[in-house]
DNA sequence: CTTGTGATGACACCTGGTGCCATCAACGTA
DNA sequence: TACGTTGATGGCACCAGGTGTCATCACAAG
């Protein structure tokens, strides 16, 4: 037993979503977070650097995944080959479990426009790592800059595809659709 | 002779630029910048939605300056060719009395991470404005929100060269002449 | 039993940001 | 002249996000 209840940092990440869905963002305090989760505002800014960063939870980890899976990706592939199995290898992240929480998530963010600035944020480091790890491979500028734009476009896409209550299908599938809509719509732009 | 002095605006964005470079963007206070104005912070509120805002005025006005002169392209122009007459539209926001000031504004906001959050919001911005204008043209998505990326690249490309010291050509130039290697490098990303 | 470590609590403090009302110049109108 | 209106500003109280600092407690190592 320990003095403190364990994974205060979910604890708080499922708090925080509870309580910005009931009454909206910025009507919720971090100390009425910090209490519904059984902690202190102070401990809450050591979890998180802000109080948006409690629903960006994991975008690192993500990042990272991606930059693993252009890295890892056979030499023979294109930029867009790659990219596709970045979109592959995230799809462990974004399982039927986490598609409910992803839903919350998104209700929030999409109604308050300091966390759509963050979550502009958290896409351009996803750019910046695909374009670095594209680069790694040997990939020239300004094609690499430009792949993990496209990479970036097929990402939110098909996030937002995914999350889409009509949808049924899994998130490399749909992100993966997106992609290839891109590399078509290249040829019409003239 | 009226009660205020006059351009209270353009006062507190240079007082701010100045007190930012003089010693950084959050060791100055928003008091400080209303007292170095000759203004209160009530007022600088008025002006600016927040301390960051100070930095990025004019920013709308360019958006709508790229969505005019895209809806302004004449009808058989490529989406493309669109964002080229846009880019070149924008050169006179650009001019050579605004590179000094530019490059102090770059200098502050390059070296805060919260600033360039702000910045990303911008470009975001300016990429939104530019898919709504080429689908008002009638380019069906994904080729708008593809081109718009394209035209937000080209554009931040290009003024990065534009600011650089070691640059002595017009925005225009360097802006069309980043969009056309992003459009030659479409061809290698396959 | 002692010592160290890591996560948390407690508290003071600063500053960004807002609501509310007062103030004052300019302008029009009678 | 007198009066009301408008628009930009000043002044002030207030809240909440965020930080620095120190105390506290569980647990592990020796």
């Amino acid at each position: 037993m320990s003095r403190w209840e364990p994974n205060a940092r979910e604890r708080l990440v499922r708090a925080a979503v509870e309580s910005f869905l009931e009454r909206g963002y910025d009507e919720v305090t971090v100390a009425e977070i910090t209490e519904r989760a059984g902690l202190t505002k102070r401990t809450f800014f050591r979890h998180f650097a802000d109080k948006r960063e409690v629903l960006f939870a994991g975008q690192d980890i993500l990042s990272r995944t991606f930059a693993e899976a252009i890295a890892a990706a056979p030499a023979s592939a294109t930029p867009i080959e790659a990219i596709s199995a970045a979109l592959t290898a995230t799809e462990t992240a974004f399982g039927p479990d986490h598609r409910e929480f992803a839903r919350k998530v998104q209700a929030v963010v999409a109604n308050h426009s300091d966390l759509r600035e963050r979550e502009l944020l958290k896409r351009a480091k996803l750019r910046a790592a695909m374009a670095d790890a594209l680069r790694a491979r040997g990939i020239p500028d300004p094609a690499a800059s430009l792949a993990a734009e496209i990479g970036g476009l097929a990402f939110t896409t098909g996030f937002a595809r995914w999350v889409d209550p009509a949808n049924e299908r899994g998130f490399g599938e749909v992100a993966r659709e997106a992609l290839s809509e891109l590399v078509e719509a290249t040829a019409t732009l003239g």
